[in-house]
DNA sequence: GCCGTTTTCGGCCCGACTGTTTTCAGTCG
């Protein structure tokens, strides 16, 4: 999928004809095409082929003829020219909080700078100051807003994010004058990686509320702090916005701040067809008197019913098709964690993880699962322990015996068993039928051409036993990119050969992602999710994640494999192991 | 530059805060 890559350059364009000031209408139009290809579900490439470029929203003519020249020969002559026409520190200093392209030409121009580093020294010797409307604050923002960058260097995970935003909002939720709080943004649609914390609150007090807000003892620095809304950076140095409204906007304002902005621009628009207006202090309508009358906005449930819409999960709000189904009242059932029976993916203390079999019996049900399934690591995986044959006989005996004792829950007998480079098993057939669900994974030797590496992943896939593939990508969210596999042709022979595959729900991992995850689901390919805990009083709660994925995925409980029964369960692996063999 | 249930031309989402100014431009979400 290039699609990414061609939104990226189609950025691009739209920041350097910010930076010349050119047609505002002209810049969002090469801002939505970028916005309408990186979400695009089909691959850019395919598209091209089919000459079907211009049903993308935001694609048309001119934009499709730039995607063809890329594809074609590499480059897009109009953004070359438009580069070289562009000092690059014109568009770093864009990065900048604070900074947009106003700012950076006029520094540019004035001052010469040919770095950030340059642009800073000149902040420190105050020669900002000497130009129009720059004072010393704006100096000083500019100044911290680099030291920032440097610093953040970028998203943060949601691993992060959600438990800090929770906090938060439990903290809040204490102040006497709070009636609702809530986190929204892209941490509400569970985005893996989120580039600030948006928290939102409804009081008739908003300013006691932004004064507690500030003095929370997170906060390192304020950066704003008004009537009704306030912005700090904590002390991990990432950026908190508080907005504050009155109860009758709230589920406008929540609406609102939770995005994503192309699903909010679909609303208005819609709200605007309708003679109506839509801001995020509801959703008004003009009377004869030409007065504004709100006629939604205490809920989001009764916004979206006003314009005439089923509600919208907010993982789904992407502007993916989601209105178009709404209107259609065919909004699915997202699986949810009312749904989710057991975990697919543990490890104990046999392998690398820290619980003895008892203690996750305990911890699964304490959760309210009827099972868990240990796959502690294969012999090959030495790093992490890995379980040689004779350990994993005994393995199986003490969960034989383990079982036994409990009542209402049961240990499954699993192994994650590497894939070996031959695509073949890290584990012999007389073990392999002895368990009950096999996970199969590659650990090692990541570097090979992308279709050797399809080739070993469709080969294990084939093996009658593999019963859940995992972490399918091998990617680590910030740390190391996925390797080459052709997923494509992965999720056809799951589907063919009747193996499920993993939504690993691990906030550095999150592998399968969502778009890939919704591909495989239309392909007909079960999904799983996983924590691959390590420890269940921190990993358990993974789960999480993991269904933030499938929700933004839009798979409902039917999707996925641990929606079922242990019976179920069991009878899907072994109506594969009958029809492979 | 895109797009059409007021349309093939004339629109294109909306509001808060900051910092600099005396009424608002720039930035952000």
């Amino acid at each position: 999928m290039r699609n990414k890559e061609i939104g990226a350059l189609f950025d691009e364009i739209a920041d350097i004809l910010e930076l010349r000031g050119e047609n505002r209408f002209r810049i969002n139009a090469y801002r939505r095409g970028a916005q309408s290809l990186t979400r695009a579900l089909r691959d850019i490439d395919e598209l091209a082929h089919d000459d079907a470029l211009t049903a993308i929203p935001g694609i048309g003519r001119d934009l499709s003829a730039k995607i063809m020249e890329y594809i074609e020969t590499g480059t897009i002559r109009y953004l070359d020219e438009l580069r070289e026409e562009t000092p690059d520190v014109l568009l770093e200093m864009l990065r900048i909080p604070g900074v947009g392209p106003k700012t950076s030409r006029l520094i540019y121009e004035e001052l010469g700078v040919k770095s950030l580093e340059d642009l800073a020294l000149a902040a420190r010797e105050h020669r900002l100051q000497l130009l129009p409307k720059i004072r010393e604050k704006t100096e000083e923002n500019i100044l911290k807003g680099i030291e920032f960058l440097e610093r953040s260097g970028g998203r943060i995970p949601l691993g992060t994010a959600y438990p800090l935003a929770s906090r938060i909002v439990s903290s809040l939720s204490e102040l006497e004058v709070v009636v609702e709080a809530s986190f929204a943004g892209s941490l509400r649609r569970m985005r893996e990686t989120v580039g600030d914390i948006d928290i939102l609150v409804s009081s008739p007090d908003p300013e006691a509320i932004i004064q507690g807000f500030t003095h929370l003892d997170i906060v390192e620095r304020v950066l704003a702090e008004g009537k009704t809304k306030g912005s700090v950076i904590t002390k991990e140095h990432i950026q908190v916005d508080l907005r504050v409204v009155p109860s009758e906007s709230y589920g406008a304002a929540l609406n609102y701040f939770t995005g994503s902005k192309e699903h909010n621009i679909r609303l208005r628009e819609l709200a605007r067809q309708r003679g109506m207006k839509l801001n995020e202090y509801g959703l008004f309508r003009k009377t004869r008197s030409g007065r504004e009358k709100r006629s939604a906005g205490a809920s989001e449930e009764e916004v979206y019913e006003a314009l005439g819409l089923v509600y919208i999960p907010p993982e789904i709000r992407e502007d993916t098709g989601e209105i178009e189904a709404s209107k259609r009242g065919e909004i699915p059932q997202l699986v949810s964690a009312d749904d989710i029976r057991g975990d697919l993916h543990v490890h104990s203390d046999w392998s690398d993880g820290v619980s003895s079999l008892e203690d996750l019996v305990r911890a699964g049900l304490g959760r309210g699962y009827g099972y868990i399934v240990v796959s502690d690591h294969s012999k090959s995986l030495r790093i992490a322990n890995g379980l040689s044959e004779n350990r994993l006989l005994r393995q199986i005996e003490e969960i034989d015996r383990v079982n036994e004792k409990t009542r209402g829950f049961r240990l499954l007998k699993g192994s994650e068993v590497d894939i070996l480079p031959d695509g073949s098993l890290d584990m012999s057939e007389k073990l392999l039928c002895m368990l009950d669900i096999v996970v199969v994974a590659v650990h090692s030797r990541f570097k090979m051409s992308r279709d050797k590496m399809t080739k070993r992943v469709i080969g294990a896939l084939e093996n009658p036993y593999s019963s859940i593939l995992a972490h399918p990508t091998g990617r680590l969210i910030g740390e190391r990119d996925a390797y080459g596999i052709d997923l494509d042709a992965v999720f056809d022979a799951a589907a063919e050969t009747g193996t499920a595959i993993e939504i690993n729900a691990h906030p550095s991992r999150l592998d399968l992602d969502a778009a890939a995850a919704r591909r495989a689901a239309e392909r007909g390919v079960l999904i799983g999710i996983g924590t691959d805990s390590h420890d269940p009083a921190l990993d358990f709660d993974h789960m999480r994640y993991g269904l933030g994925t499938a929700r933004r995925a839009w798979l409902t409980p039917d999707h996925i494999l641990n929606t079922r029964s242990v019976r179920s369960l069991l009878s899907i692996f072994r109506r594969k192991q009958k029809r492979q063999q």
